[in-house]
DNA sequence: CAAATTTGACCAGC
DNA sequence: GCTGGTCAAATTTG
């Protein structure tokens, strides 16, 4: 196995990336003119990359001698469905309050497909997603969004993706993506990019895909009720897309076809995460992310 | 009105 | 039994 081989070519390529973003910014720093907007993005960057490097790192070199077998769970991927999930209403089926009418029989809980992790502040990608769950996440401060395929059902395309807010980093998220896709994007998207990059790297920056947003970039208004006293979430909800564009897609490193991101949660310092204090965060997509800025207070 | 999102219940793995 | 992932009814949005 050349893994190892791949993961270390990662490690350098953003502990490089990292020396440049980091010189690039004492250079920012260094000038007096420029505002703060650019060097906040720079830090963001590093800190990307840093904890990229961190999270290939962890796989690269288990940590404890756990969890040895999480890559070689291969099938089960057809979960025992025999019983036709019919736990109809004779008697048993289990508590269904409510009016819920059709069976939820049983589904198959995906084990093992290849699955990648990357940390990005940009939520798009050229694939068009449907939310179909939220969950929260015990250790994590933000909760987890589920993403399937629009096309699922229509061109059976299987991929999914899980995106969660980095705790150390709020303007990051940890997106990971399981699965490839099967369907036909071209008929949405004019960048005729198939989903073939799992294993690889995002380091070119002429890769500059300009994600074809299917969102309709609505304006948030329940955002400001998380205002510090400032209000500086207003200006930098008007900025976002550019600094969406502007980032390219640089540090998205990531590690492929391990366990999902626990790497990233153990980073966590659990302390209190300012929301927004800093004006960050204020890019706001549609609302299927946006409920994932707000961090969960466990209601169960 | 169709498509997308929300949200709580359901389910499987540990 | 707990937790994370998925389902699907209800609700919202375009």
């Amino acid at each position: 196995m050349d893994t190892n081989k791949a993961k270390k070519l990662k490690v350098m390529n953003q502990l490089v990336e990292g020396h440049e973003l980091t010189t690039q910014l004492q250079q920012l720093l260094s000038q007096p003119g420029s505002g703060l907007g650019p060097a906040e993005d720079l830090v963001a960057k590093i800190l990307g990359s840093f904890n990229n490097s961190i999270s290939i790192l962890d796989t690269f070199e288990p940590i404890s001698s756990s969890s040895s077998s999480l890559a070689a769970v291969e099938g089960s991927q057809n979960a025992s469905c025999d019983n036709d999930g019919k736990f109809e209403d004779s008697g048993d089926s289990r508590k269904r309050l409510g009016p819920v009418k059709g069976k939820r029989g049983c589904y198959k809980r995906k084990k093992r497909s290849e699955t990648w992790t990357k940390e990005s502040t940009i939520l798009e990608d050229e694939f068009s997603w449907r939310k179909y769950g939220q969950k929260e996440i015990l250790n994590a401060k933000f909760p987890r969004s589920y993403f399937r395929c629009t096309h699922k059902y229509t061109q059976g395309c299987k991929a999914t993706k899980q995106v969660q807010k980095v705790e150390l980093e709020p303007k990051m998220f940890s997106i990971t993506y399981i699965g490839n896709h099967t369907c036909n994007t071209n008929a949405e998207t004019p960048k005729s990019k198939t989903c073939d990059h799992h294993d690889e790297i995002f380091m070119d920056s002429e890769e500059h895909k300009s994600p074809s947003l299917t969102t309709s970039m609505k304006e948030e208004e329940e955002n400001h009720h998380h205002h510090n006293g400032s209000s500086t979430e207003n200006d930098l909800s008007l900025v976002w897309p550019d600094m969406i564009f502007e980032e390219d897609y640089h540090h998205q490193a990531i590690y492929v076809n391990g366990e999902t991101s626990t790497s990233i949660n153990d980073l966590g310092s659990p302390d209190h995460l300012v929301f927004g204090a800093g004006g960050d965060f204020g890019f706001s997509e549609n609302e299927q992310y946006f409920s994932i800025f707000s961090p969960c207070s466990n209601l169960s």
